[in-house]
DNA sequence: TTTGTTTTTGAACACGCATTCAAAAACGAT
DNA sequence: ATCGTTTTTGAATGCGTGTTCAAAAACAAA
């Protein structure tokens, strides 16, 4: 039940680091790496900070990995939903968002999707975590329908495979085409993969 | 160099297990576990072997990895090969294969697919294993890609996405489906993601 | 039976890791 | 300036892990 305002002046001796942009740095540590391939070492490193600093700010690793899933699913997550709801035709917005895992996929670390690595690493063992992804998808799954039907009511596409359909498999797809290009970091496979699927619905 | 041949006697003391079924117990507990949470203990209590005797057999750890990824895909990626090599309808054989995906969507434990889950964890960390996980994924799009070309030539689908794009398109949407299988359990929604790519793909 | 070879058994080992501690440092408040 | 509080620093601790060792066991050959 900490105070997280930071224009508070608050007692003791302040905290040497944003804590933003020290977690932004955590989640890239972990997305490139994996949960398990990650010690405060490499923490460490990537922050600058100690790693009793991190622990005070963060908690232990199970916490600090906690939020840094959380900061990409505020970041990255949200960030889809927002191309979904904003300004064009839908399948423009969706061609964005499609755009921007394709860049994803072209990172040159092979970062992939934190989401789709950590769903292969950590799978159903972490309730808390499955229960985030899930969770996830499922918004990025609803709002993909969303547009979809959209697309249908102006009669871009057809009403055939439904809207929520089309969703689940735009999702799975971006999915897919994520951890292919993590392995084997081929992104211009991922980008006619992608593209594929754009070529498919908009046919009839 | 070791000589594998199981007829011929050798000289020593004869390992009592057989080496397939234990290899076997192995692949299970890294499909379930993965790679960095399987310890030496649990292949212990699965195989009911000592380590040593593992060791003995199979080598460390990652060797061990190693065979029981080669393991899976002698059985499970040459087997969906085998069904698009099969007897049938094109369509159908692909369906048949789309079938087995289902079916360890639905596992009571959350498999999923072993090279999916440590395409997740391990990624391009270890140069073998995404060899390894990147030739499965050329040669089931490569068997896909000709099945879809044979069901263009009788006409049952449209030559509009490529075949290759089709196989493409496929296997990443398996991948992405059984992911998600993997982290939440709901294989209904996984069948009906892969149901639609079959509507989207006969719709002309 | 004896010898040579391989496997099994059970333990010991060394290492990396997350966690934790204690003292010093940096602030606001009094 | 002193006190109370919080962060930082650096190290120590304990645990789990993969690896390795040494003796016993089980076989074929001689």
């Amino acid at each position: 039940m900490s105070v997280e305002n930071e224009s508070l002046r608050r007692i003791g001796r302040p905290r040497n680091f944003d804590r933003e942009e020290t977690l932004l740095a955590i989640v890239d540590v972990f997305w490139r790496l994996g949960y398990n391939q990650t010690s405060f070492r490499e923490l460490e490193a990537a922050t600058g900070e100690g790693r009793q600093s991190l622990v005070n700010a963060f908690g232990d690793k199970a916490a600090i990995f906690e939020k840094a899933i959380q900061c990409y699913i505020d970041h990255r997550v949200n960030e889809v939903i927002e191309l979904l709801r904003g300004e064009g035709e839908p399948l423009d917005r969706i061609a964005k968002v499609l755009a921007r895992w394709e860049a994803d996929a072209k990172a040159p670390d092979h970062r992939g999707c934190l989401l789709v690595n950590t769903g292969g690493e950590i799978g159903p063992k972490n309730a808390a975590i499955a229960d985030r992804m899930a969770n996830s998808t499922q918004r990025m799954v609803n709002e993909f329908a969303k547009t979809y039907q959209q697309a249908m009511k102006t009669g871009a596409i057809a009403t055939k495979p439904s809207a929520k359909s089309l969703a689940r498999l735009t999702v799975a797809l971006g999915d897919g085409a994520l951890l292919q290009a993590r392995v084997s970091g081929d992104a211009a496979t991922a980008k006619q993969t992608l593209a594929t699927l754009t070529e498919l619905i908009r046919s009839r």
